[in-house]
DNA sequence: TTGAAAATATTGAATATTCAACAATTGAAG
DNA sequence: CTTCAATTGTTGAATATTCAATATTTTCAA
């Protein structure tokens, strides 16, 4: 692996540089920190992070978590629109539901009226699961409440959705 | 592939439920897009994506355009400060910067005053690529204002700030 | 009715990420 | 000083995700 050698203290002098002086309009060259996606996969990683921690006790990753609270209405849901609600693209969903139908948490039934389709349901093993895996995502949402407030939580919750609803 | 036969219509509505009747306190089963985490998963994605879409003009993914963001103040900035500014763990970037620096982007140097640390520089042509990055990122956010509303917005960063300040 | 196009899900190869182990350097206790 | 623990970054293997191609079924136009 090639590294540079340190550059010498006048080098670094050499190259500094005189900030043009402040423009009217603001040049948008904001940190990053202040931009909008970034604030949303900075929110998103790090309560992402402290939910995988919590439902880690049942040995589930988030996306099943999602997988099997959807499935959980007990209707059957095509791969297509299970994909849309839990965030997946649809190979990765396929393969993650492979690994559920292994442990018996959910199973497949071919669509009578569309045979194309596949209809995902939650077993009895599933439903029992996402019961456990709702108790710790809500303790979390509670833990979150805690701190950050309820108001501001309902408020950024509504936020979050009319940007999502804005974006479509 | 193992796929179930369809279940008959009989067996199906066997299965049908009565609803307990509604608890005083709500019993916080509600669906998932009600869950915080799920909302910023779900934000994340569709703005992440978009972001994405813009960058793919210069063939640069999101996290480089972080990188080279984050770099463009001209100091050294050692792997690990990089790694958490970019909101990255340590391998990937190490990966992701090994590209970089092949594409001559970015580049190594070696902390003098700390050996094990190295410091990560952009080049010019790294500079250059980020300002152009940056217009496609600052016209990405415009568009969001245009249809979200510039309160919205604003209120929205200001929310994701405090959580992930409440959150450490 | 037939044939082409669209929709749906899966597969395998290519790519990316993560985990655990490692190497190098520094810090700190004795 | 010496040694042991902690810090920093990288590597390689294991795992996961994505892209492109495929198979199947349905839809729709001619």
């Amino acid at each position: 692996m090639h590294i540079e050698t340190a550059p010498t203290a006048s080098r670094s002098l050499i190259r500094v540089k005189t900030k043009s002086q402040a423009v009217a309009k603001p040049p948008k060259d904001n940190p990053i920190t202040e931009h909008l996606a970034y604030l949303l996969a900075q929110a998103n990683r790090e309560i992402n992070r402290q939910l995988e921690m919590r439902l880690s006790k049942e040995g589930v990753p988030v996306e099943q978590w999602r997988i099997l609270k959807v499935l959980s209405d007990g209707n059957g849901h095509s791969m297509g629109e299970l994909a849309d609600a839990v965030l997946l693209n649809h190979p990765t969903l396929t393969k993650m539901v492979d690994r559920m139908v292994s442990d018996a948490l959910v199973y497949r039934v071919q669509d009578p009226k569309d045979r194309r389709k596949v209809l995902m349901f939650v077993s009895d093993r599933g439903k029992a699961l996402s019961k456990r895996l709702n108790s710790l995502a809500v303790s979390q949402e509670e833990h979150i409440v805690e701190s950050y407030g309820d108001k501001s939580t309902n408020e950024l919750k509504r936020l979050l959705e009319s940007l999502i609803d804005s974006s479509n």
